[in-house]
DNA sequence: GAGGAATTAGGAGTTTTTCCCATACTCAGA
DNA sequence: TCTGAGTATGGGAAAAACTCCTAATTCCTC
């Protein structure tokens, strides 16, 4: 990877409208270069597998297989490539997972237009650009110490489907993993967290703003 | 306003990437102006006290005074002035409540970018342009009437105990009947209502008032 | 490359839930 | 008073959801 070179980016936003957005703004910098786009995670891996790409910029929130799904997937197959999240959740628990997953970097959609490319620079040289804001957070929490933050990455993403009202059925389809491992980490998960009920699941996770709040908060 | 001066457009979107992006997108078309911007409801209402818009294209989902408050504000002080929903939310419920607030149309993040020059020039002629999806949707919503309505007496104080997050154990110990009795009860209602989990049972119920929302009543 | 953490899942048993009844009570009207 | 519609209650049997224990596999770290 010599300094001088393009950088080759690759897009994962469900929104084409937004997607076309960022899109001409990063262009503007003729060092990097948007050579892929993507929709959805299944799409975006199967991308992955023809053209070369050296930064993913990936939102976390997309239909079908989630973003920590696409995250973790794509980290694995491809350990060697720069995951650049970029997400609307302002929330430093979901950037906290995401980072333990694999991330090497994250952004959030409401930060300056302009600060995008200098982290798309930064991840590509070996850094871990993170919007202040979050990072901050994450420093915070990891003091605190709130019981949803015991919780493994995998048991943490499945807490956050539970919460968001999703049936053990879909999250086994939407996760590929058999129904009893799904009951089983809703096991742990109650245990460890000792909330009982889906509905205090949704309430726990409503009040640390780690889902939006249906209800409320439009 | 006649029919070939420039649309006044003004964009509220928290996302300041977002914006930047579809503003340029929106921009291409020169019968368009986008005169102003704003990333929060206070904002945006600010700036209607200074710059004459024609129409205001709204993300529903914002910080602080959420969307909803923000266009029930700018209805009512500026009724004249089309308010066109751009939301994330593919959810008819939500679009519904908003077309009822008085926006002048709904659209989605996910759909084609070119439609949504259309619909600005549709909504400046009068019409309501809803994504297609939406729309069909909130036919359905409105054929089906309040559900809860045709729950029995004694179905509707389970369905609210349900709601408000009661185990069938406690329920059948405070009303004193036998757990089978309970359990029918709640099948039924699930049928009735076409509710599946109870996390939809409690939004049901919050949605509507029957129940305090404890998430945010403090 | 051994040890530990994390992810995945099966077996076996328990509890919850559905579905299809049956019974009993109430109350309005013939 | 009888009748029947609407409501309230729950049993039996089967299915689905769930728990708890155990184990294989991978992955990471020292």
């Amino acid at each position: 990877m010599e300094s001088d070179a393009v950088i080759r980016v690759m897009l994962v936003d469900d929104h084409a409208v937004v997607r076309a957005g960022y899109k001409r703004f990063i262009e503007t910098d003729e060092k990097i270069r948007i050579v892929a786009e993507a929709s959805t995670g299944e799409e975006a891996y199967t991308q992955l597998a023809r053209i070369d790409v050296d930064v993913i910029i990936l939102d976390l929130s997309m239909p079908g297989q989630g973003g920590f799904e696409t995250l973790r997937r794509i980290i694995n197959r491809y350990p060697k490539k720069k995951v650049l999240i970029f997400s609307m959740h302002e929330n430093p628990s979901i950037a906290r997972q995401a980072l333990q997953i694999g991330a090497s970097g994250y952004l959030t959609k409401s930060m300056d237009p302009e600060k995008i490319i200098v982290a798309i620079h930064e991840v590509w040289r070996g850094g871990t650009p993170i919007e202040e804001g979050i990072a901050k957070g994450i420093t915070e929490l990891d003091a605190l110490g709130d019981p949803h933050t015991g919780l493994l990455p995998r048991e943490f993403e499945i807490f956050l489907l539970l919460s968001a009202g999703e049936s053990v059925d879909a999250i086994c389809k939407k996760l590929n993993m058999s129904s009893r491992t799904v009951f089983n980490y809703q096991t742990t998960i109650r245990k460890k967290m000792n909330l009982h009920t889906h509905i205090e699941f949704n309430r726990y996770a409503i009040q640390r703003g780690l889902i939006p709040d249906t209800v409320n908060s439009y």
